[in-house]
RNA sequence: GAGCCUGUAGCUCAAUGGCAGAGCGCCACACUGUGGAUGUGGAUGUUGUGGGUUCGAAACCCAUCAGGCUCCCCA
């Protein structure tokens, strides 16, 4: 008895019915970018611990990412996020590269976290990002692609929003209510941790951080005024823009979207379902405008976001628009008669193969009702039958299994007949 | 890293200290050249794992693993 080896804790195994509802999410992640000309690049799964330790807290790097050392004694880190492996590909071609440089990509990450819904350690990402461009319509055009891909698969604005606020306006209203540098990051957390506290304490959290009474009501006053981006000319304009890219529908401004990450500088936004059962965000992202140059390069702006597959496929599949899985590959089983005549329904799957067809054929020699069971489990549409009638007349029985309709037709005249039935 | 909940047949779940069960699925037969429907019969099992308490444990206790919820965090 061998004993039962579990998968590492937070990864995901793929059985085909998975990897057709991640290949699907796939599939539209790039049908979105491509739409908007983005182009497809990937970076190295594994990186040297130091890349995210220069931007990110050490803490942080070293509790929630899975570092190990390689043989050579040098710590690696499977890759947490793909961002600082875009700046440093950017930086490295920066002269030769042709700007704006839109590129995405999706791929897999690892994160060392407590796994829970929506939440694993191993996950795919999509990220799309738009670099050489300072404007507030390239952030639109970023929010643009995010509410297509959410169109695209079938997610309506009654049942995904994108949520947007801009650092900078957040900033301005900072400074009005007289609130201290040095008191901006606790302000930006107590803003993130709104929806997540009661009143009370959420008011108690904020003098607690060292605002005054006056600054609250200030807070709360700003938070509560979802005209607010009317102050901001970048905001005006971003609107303006997606009213012109048509998604206008997707996205409202909201003061209460920070945004954990300290590298944004500006426009930030986060998509949320806002009918279901996950309270996650889709996808988030905003613009890091000091991104390159803090890892070497030459400044460049940038914007960009992410949405993990965990979160989006629980919704997708919650909303049921994943579309049904298709368990075979080929609608077509070749059945085996017997023993002596298992050669020719080889050979016969074999012929259909080449004309182009994908067409399974049982692998040994058993009752026919076992074949036509499995062919009707499997949801594959024709069963052929080469008996020895059949052989004898260089004849083969087509059967339609929707209608259950079958006619013996000539060998050479299989391919067509079969072709007839699944265009139908 | 912390707290709470859950783990029983392939799946969904019963059984609350006294013979481990149901539905669905599975297998066989009715049907020796044909799936779905129906009927009849059959097998479901180390009750997550390891220990303890008890005459007796799926149930109670401890540990451990996994999943979920919440906090933390979310680069």
């Amino acid at each position: 008895m061998s004993s039962k080896i579990n998968s590492v804790k937070g990864t995901r195994e793929f059985y085909p019915e998975q990897m057709f509802a991640r290949n699907f999410i796939y599939a539209k992640v790039r049908a979105a970018s491509e739409l908007f000309g983005y182009q497809e690049y990937d970076g190295p799964f594994i990186e040297p611990l130091e890349l995210y330790a220069a931007k990110s807290g050490e803490e942080l790097v070293k509790k929630q990412s899975f570092t190990f050392e390689d043989r050579g004694g040098d710590l690696v880190t499977l890759r947490p996020e793909l961002t600082p492996s875009l700046a440093r590909m950017i930086a490295a071609k920066q002269g030769e590269l042709n700007f704006p440089v839109r590129w995405w990509s999706f791929g897999p990450f690892w994160r060392y976290e407590s796994p829970q819904r929506g939440r694993s350690r191993e996950f795919f990402q999509w990220n799309i990002d738009l670099l050489g461009a300072d404007s507030p319509e390239a952030d639109a055009e970023l929010i643009a692609v995010g509410a297509t891909f959410l169109r695209s698969v079938g997610l309506s604005p009654e049942r995904a929003q994108i949520f947007v606020n801009d650092r900078r306006l957040m900033e301005a209203q900072f400074d009005a209510l007289g609130i201290a540098a040095d008191k901006r990051v606790d302000a930006s957390n107590l803003i993130d941790r709104r929806g997540k506290m009661t009143i009370a304490a959420w008011d108690e959290y904020a003098l607690e951080i060292g605002l005054d009474r006056k600054q609250l009501d200030g807070l709360k006053a700003i938070l509560g005024d979802f005209e607010l981006w009317r102050q901001s000319e970048s905001l005006t304009r971003l609107f303006a823009a997606l009213a012109a890219l048509g998604v206008s529908a997707y996205v409202k401004f909201d003061p209460n979207i920070v945004r954990g990450l300290l590298y944004y500088t500006g426009t930030v936004f986060e998509a949320f379902d806002v009918s279901g059962s996950v309270k996650r965000a889709i996808f988030g992202g905003g613009r890091y405008d000091n991104l390159l140059s803090d890892v070497g390069g030459q400044p460049l702006p940038a914007t960009g976001f992410a949405m993990g597959d965990v979160v989006a496929g629980i919704i997708l599949q919650e909303a049921g628009l994943i579309p049904e899985f298709q368990s075979s590959p080929a609608q077509v089983l070749v059945t085996v008669f017997d023993a002596n005549l298992l050669p020719q329904s080889f050979a016969l799957a074999a012929e259909l193969r080449s004309a182009g067809l994908n067409a399974m054929v049982y692998p040994e020699p058993t009752k026919l009702q076992k074949q036509f069971k499995f062919a009707d489990k499997m949801k594959m549409k024709v069963a052929l039958v080469l008996g020895p009638d059949e052989a004898e007349q260089g004849l083969a029985v087509v059967k339609n299994l929707t209608t259950g309709e079958q006619a013996q037709v000539k060998k050479d005249a299989v391919f067509e007949s079969v072709k007839e039935i699944l265009q139908a």
